[in-house]
DNA sequence: GTCTATAGGCAGATAGAC
DNA sequence: GTCTATCTGCCTATAGAC
């Protein structure tokens, strides 16, 4: 990397993979994967298009990129709710608190939008999709089987099931807010769910 | 229309607009409104482009009609359920089994689909789109207040909040679904919805 | 790593013949 | 109403200089 280069990344504050990574998953987020072009990202960064496909080949790879990252960060988000939160009701409620936070930016979850494009995915982008809402409703599983266990909640049938059940409640309530520019029905959805669970 | 025309739309089953909005609408429902074009629409009915811009002069003008057949006919679906079945739980399940048959044809909700596209829309599609929500919301805010009333239903709060909470929770059960090719995971998180009410 | 330049294709859209 | 032909612009992607 050249001194003038090297002075660029400085001053743009981070490495350009990284911003490019950022752009593209504002972009993917409000506009969605087909809704976003490299012309878009290059603009926002002021870089050319060529710079871009240095970094990620194709659009796929991009795509695959954003999934992976987010999935991770996703995953390191869970990992520190457990750390620091200890009892089921106030993990479901810090789990609301992620979806929350994503759509005060504005934006729809990542996943939510990919499933909406499901259908014109690659077959990886399918897959990994996928994998990021089985981790969710593991997760949701095991902290509903510990609730009902220890008596802080209640519902019905296999833990799955609810877990499943409050995934596609908050996609789906993130789903319909965002049109009314509305926090406030994400937040009245999600807690009219927690309540028929704490019960 | 000349003699050989009006036989090749007698032949195709239909007035042209009709077909045109018929294939438009499951494109959109499967790949989005930014992930069909014009040349997919023209190739499944055998016309060309320049055919169906006689008929919708833009994309815009295609989507806007899309929505008000959509809005309409789904207008007519919950006058149909009102007008057969009596009880607030039944009207419910009725609901969603409105849902269902659109999932069953593995298709997104048209509305749910626009949602998530709606930065990228036109200000009168937005418009449009949030009507569409508004009027659910409205049906099912009566039927909760009249399961309410007669005892069939049981839920916290004002009906509005609740009616928004089953709006959500089916789109958003439809989006998670639809990755998984499968309808039960659907019908799971139906039932465990309309559980909580009936309760 | 980033640039200029450009390829090749598809998008939405229009003019005008029939 | 539908066609052929064409336009303009944007898309993803690549080659090659710096």
């Amino acid at each position: 990397m050249s001194t003038v280069n090297r002075e660029n990344a400085r001053r743009r504050g981070g490495d350009t993979a990284g911003r490019i990574l950022d752009s593209a998953e504002r972009l993917v987020q409000a506009r969605g994967f087909n809704g976003f072009s490299y012309a878009d990202v290059a603009a926002e960064l002021e870089v050319t298009k060529a710079s871009l496909h240095y970094h990620f080949p194709g659009k796929d790879e991009l795509g695959l990129a954003l999934l992976a990252r987010y999935s991770e960060r996703f995953g390191a988000a869970l990992d520190a709710i457990e750390a620091e939160v200890p009892d089921a009701p106030a993990r479901l409620a810090a789990y609301v608190a992620l979806y929350a936070d994503v759509l005060r930016g504005e934006r729809m979850c990542l996943c939510g939008m990919l499933a909406a494009e499901y259908v014109t995915l690659s077959e990886p982008l399918r897959e990994r999709l996928i994998g990021f809402f089985d981790v969710n409703e593991v997760w949701l599983e095991r902290v509903l089987e510990q609730g009902r266990a220890d008596g802080s909640l209640s519902f019905a049938g296999p833990a799955r099931e609810t877990a499943r059940l409050i995934v596609s409640t908050l996609e789906g309530a993130m789903l319909v807010a965002r049109p009314y520019g509305d926090l406030e029905r994400f937040t009245a959805a999600a807690s009219g769910l927690l309540a028929t669970l704490t019960a």
